[in-house]
DNA sequence: TTCTGAAATGACACCGGTGTCATACCAAGA
DNA sequence: TCTTGGTATGACACCGGTGTCATTTCAGAA
């Protein structure tokens, strides 16, 4: 690879002539530029980072750690998509500010997050990304003083910069769209009740509730999905609480899921009780997983949970502290917005007792 | 950050020491030994792999472009995904062979590839990796000589080195395996039949009828998906196309869909056809996409479209050309296994006959 | 005790850029 | 013609490691 110096001796200038033209900082004779700028053009000179990254201390580089493809080790898989979402456009937002960016992956196993740090560090990235690959408190390994990194879908208890989805917003939204449709009785099969994403939404499920004036039911909410890898035993669990939640008096009109995932198997356990979607029960899902809530026949309301825009804030924020500005000490919410389409059936405002409401076959719109 | 000089000072000893400490590779002194690393564990030292990618022209780098996200500008998304699986099985590989991975998209822009690897090059990787959003031949800048460039998912008519799935053999085996469980009537309702893999797929399907004395039948073959990105005109196509092969006389007992998630449109179209999956018409996709063929009920049976081992196997390959071994210079097919799960149901073999598929409401096995 | 040779360590240059400072150049004004 | 002052260019050191070669150290043999 040819270097500055064999640039200078073909253009017959010295090599600080050669920066000088590439870096334009100084001004330089235009007789002399062009047969640099010829020279270059001629030898394929590309200039080598590693040789400006000794100078200047500055590597162009950014590394991010992700948790994602833990979950799903064999083949193209299920859980830890979305944080790959995030991944791409960490990697849009530095491009456009010329940094480059370095991933490697835990594999699931959390102690090789130190090695992988200490790779970046050998590297000499400017800043670190940690991205979750669900809303979840991790710990790090103690970073050395003046490592500057940004959490993304995930937090610590140790104040490091971090953005979050807004699950309880989101969950809010949503639920307050289902009741402006004219929804009383809105069931709640959330993710598992272990993780932090269930008891945020379920506080938002009830801020909707509680700004509408409705009472909380607790028989309407059910935790039935366990992250448990087995689709059996999953289906089986969103089974028995769909049985349950259909079963009993006051019976909901709509029924929103942890994820658009469960929304999808929903569809298949529905017809299967022979209910359809969304005349005799509307589904709301969460996420906003385009593949299936587009796909899926009728397709499927839900909010977007905003892998995207997490990414694009973590990256900004993480420029910022890489430029030395100050950054908010909170953590950053970021929510997504309810997309409508039409698993959900809009109720007449007047029908809300329950007798009506556990009548069927009425008709649309 | 602590340099070598401030390690051998603080230990009393040369950098070239240091040096020699950190590499193991001429023998130490123990004594001298123990005050060098006393002193880099107390400084925290970490070496830096600019200065010696100066001296020894290795990088540890390797570049990794895709066309991802292209597809979905906006959100979480449809396609684009099954690539981020290649990228993540690049980078296991290329860590476990202590190299790191760079990584940047296009964003969908061909012109941006030019510029991307130029930034590689600036960063002297030790070669790139160029993956396509889908199986297709690309057109890349031309690159330096000495470059060494594999490419995943796609091909080009220079000869560049590639890993390809085995579309062809995976169709194949699909069908090899619905014939086996007593399917004759076999319809196929591929992708677009502008991108090779229909056309591969397409062979392969033939292949396995001829292989097994069964007749081609073109009118059970139609393309309906054509990549419109419009959810509403492709479930249309695919209404359609269902309602054309399912009306013809003769009709099939399986279909066969372009991919997982054509499949799973199906299953809404069928059942709003008053057809049971797989009761009365079997069902089978393409991808194994498990976010959909294990969430959907039932589940779907479908065949693995090998991304992580394309991944892994390209991977390989550039790991060989950066140790300056041959490769092959054909393109490396992979396939995946079909994965049998329940949306298929055996026929007896004695039932073959035309009227007989006709008839509907058999018990099951 | 002195010599010998291997083992341990250090001095120094070099990798490919760039910051600093000195110098050569050139046009305009005295 | 000789300053003057700004512009264009070059010489040189330095960033943080490592390869090469020289030098020091020391155990064991003469």
């Amino acid at each position: 690879m040819a270097t500055i110096y064999d640039v200078a001796k073909a253009a017959g200038v010295s090599p600080k002539t050669v920066s000088r033209v590439i870096n334009g900082d100084t001004p330089v004779g235009k007789t002399t530029r062009a047969k640099v700028e010829a020279a270059i053009a001629a030898m394929g000179y590309v200039p080598s980072l590693a040789a400006r990254t000794m100078r200047s201390n500055r590597s162009g580089l950014v590394g991010l750690i992700t948790g994602a493809i833990s979950l799903a080790p064999d083949s193209s898989e299920a859980g830890g998509l979305p944080d790959l979402i995030i991944v791409q456009r960490v990697q849009r937002v530095l491009e456009d500010n010329g940094l480059s960016l370095l991933i490697a992956d835990t594999g699931g196993k959390q102690e090789r997050i130190a090695d992988l740090m200490r790779t970046f560090t050998e590297h000499r990235v400017e800043g670190m990304l940690y991205v979750g690959d669900y809303h979840k408190q991790v710990t790090l390994p103690p970073v050395p003083e003046g490592t500057r990194l940004v959490l993304a879908n995930c937090y610590d208890d140790a104040g490091t910069p971090c953005v979050l989805p807004h699950d309880r917003l989101c969950q809010k939204m949503l639920v307050e769209a289902l009741i402006a449709k004219g929804h009383r009785r809105i069931a709640y099969l959330s993710l598992s009740d272990d993780i932090d994403a269930t008891r945020l939404r379920t506080a938002g499920y009830r801020d909707a509730l509680e700004a509408a004036g409705i009472a909380f039911d607790p028989a309407l909410v059910i935790p039935a999905d366990t992250r448990m890898n087995d689709p059996q035993a999953e289906a089986q669990l969103l089974w028995d609480a769909i049985e349950r939640v259909m079963s009993q008096p006051g019976r909901p009109t709509a029924i929103c899921f942890g994820n658009d995932r469960s929304a999808l198997r929903a569809y298949g356990i529905l017809r299967a009780r022979g209910l359809q979607v969304p005349e005799d029960i509307s589904v709301a899902g969460f996420d906003n997983h385009r593949l299936i809530a587009e796909t899926l026949y009728p397709q499927l309301t839900t909010v977007e949970l905003p892998y995207a825009a997490m990414g694009v804030r973590a990256a900004h924020m993480l420029l910022s502290l890489i430029k030395g500005d100050d950054i908010p000490q909170q953590p950053q919410l970021v929510s997504g917005p309810v997309c409508w389409r039409d698993s959900v059936l809009p109720r007449p405002a007047s029908v809300t007792n329950i007798t009506d409401i556990a009548s069927r076959g009425r008709k649309t719109s």
